[in-house]
DNA sequence: CACTACCAAGCAAGCGCTTGGTTTGGCAAG
DNA sequence: CTTGCCAAACCAAGCGCTTGCTTGGTAGTG
């Protein structure tokens, strides 16, 4: 029975337990290729167990990317909470973002990225309401530097670039060497505002 | 027998059909949730045959990864040959990595992204070696400009950034909208050098 | 005794891949 | 012009295995 680091913002119920493991899971192999079997092993029990806690696999999934999202969009808040100008507000944001992508969500961040179409579309519909959420929070600070002319293109396309830029930071920050997370948002703030 | 439009850089022999149908299908609904069937039906054969082409499915996907390579690497090194400044070049490189990943050879390009891990070891060390020469001919042009001081990030970084928007932007981007590939290299430049 | 959490066993479906044989197009010998 | 032949391309059938999920029953707790 391997112990399983839980991930931020899931309590250690057995129901819990199950979603931190699926989580690691899903990012090292793709939903696909983990198996109800191998989710089971990793908590200690056997595959059929499993649903008496999720009615499909699929729920399993949805059940992590809507834990990540609601408590990330919770952080995101606190993030533009914690700033009064829209320039450190971004500066949190982005901070905000990159630490659940690279930090303590990683893996449900990365799951939610890259598992979306495994998803039924019924479960595309729901997660796609949630995300809505989150997406207005950077585009309202957006909109308001760019009001500001801090920036001459489109906020929305602002907000995609940075998307893509820290979607893809986990396939090569590394927590332990030179640059830390605040470095690597900084310079991502610098893509957006300019080098000072 | 329904048609299939071939990618780019793949030639229309059986196994070049086979080749294009298998890169649309994989980005569609992923490789694992693609089946051997699925593809021989795209082409109109049966699901048995395809074996006579290829030794195993996860070598389809191999070989639809080689070819966009190889494709791409060309076009880049014609992009950086097309250009005398690094800032033309660079502004090439970008033209030409997102006309590889939401044009002609869109479907690929997303399927090697994604499914990367889909691959065996072996496999992928071999992707991998072909991917670095694709990545040196962007350092190359990030390393100059970096030394006439056109952006002060490590360039290292910078290409990561750089491969996070452009990567990111099949997701979002649609040929038949207001914004053309060259706006939005225009405005991925100037996430680089700075908004002139 | 009810409730949650779990086990042991296994089913039906779908998967990648194999097998042995058939069709097809080109091409040189008679 | 015909014939014989070969290799490439393909078919029809199905094997062995894994998959998600079901079922009927049991241990522990308040």
């Amino acid at each position: 029975m391997p112990d399983n680091p839980s991930v931020h913002g899931i309590d250690d119920s057995p129901r819990g337990r199950l979603l931190s493991a699926a989580a690691r899971l899903f990012r090292e192999k793709g939903f696909d290729r983990t198996t109800v079997r191998d989710i089971a092993a990793a908590v200690g029990i056997q595959s059929g167990s499993i649903f008496h806690h999720f009615k499909t696999k699929e729920d399993i999934l949805f059940a992590v990317m809507e834990e990540v999202i609601r408590f990330n969009t919770e952080r995101l808040r606190q993030a533009v909470a914690g700033a009064d100008c829209p320039r450190d507000q971004l500066r949190n944001l982005i901070r905000a973002e990159l630490t659940a992508t690279v930090g303590d969500t990683r893996e449900a961040m990365t799951v939610m990225v890259q598992e979306w179409r495994c998803l039924g579309e019924d479960n595309q519909r729901r997660a796609l309401a949630l995300r809505d959420v989150y997406e207005r929070l950077w585009l309202d600070v957006l909109e308001r530097l760019h009001a500001e002319g801090a920036f001459r293109a489109d906020p929305f396309i602002m907000r995609r670039l940075l998307t893509g830029m820290i979607g893809w930071s986990p396939n090569w920050f590394s927590t332990n060497r030179r640059l830390s997370v605040d470095d690597l948002a900084e310079i991502i703030v610098e893509r957006v505002v300019g080098e000072s």
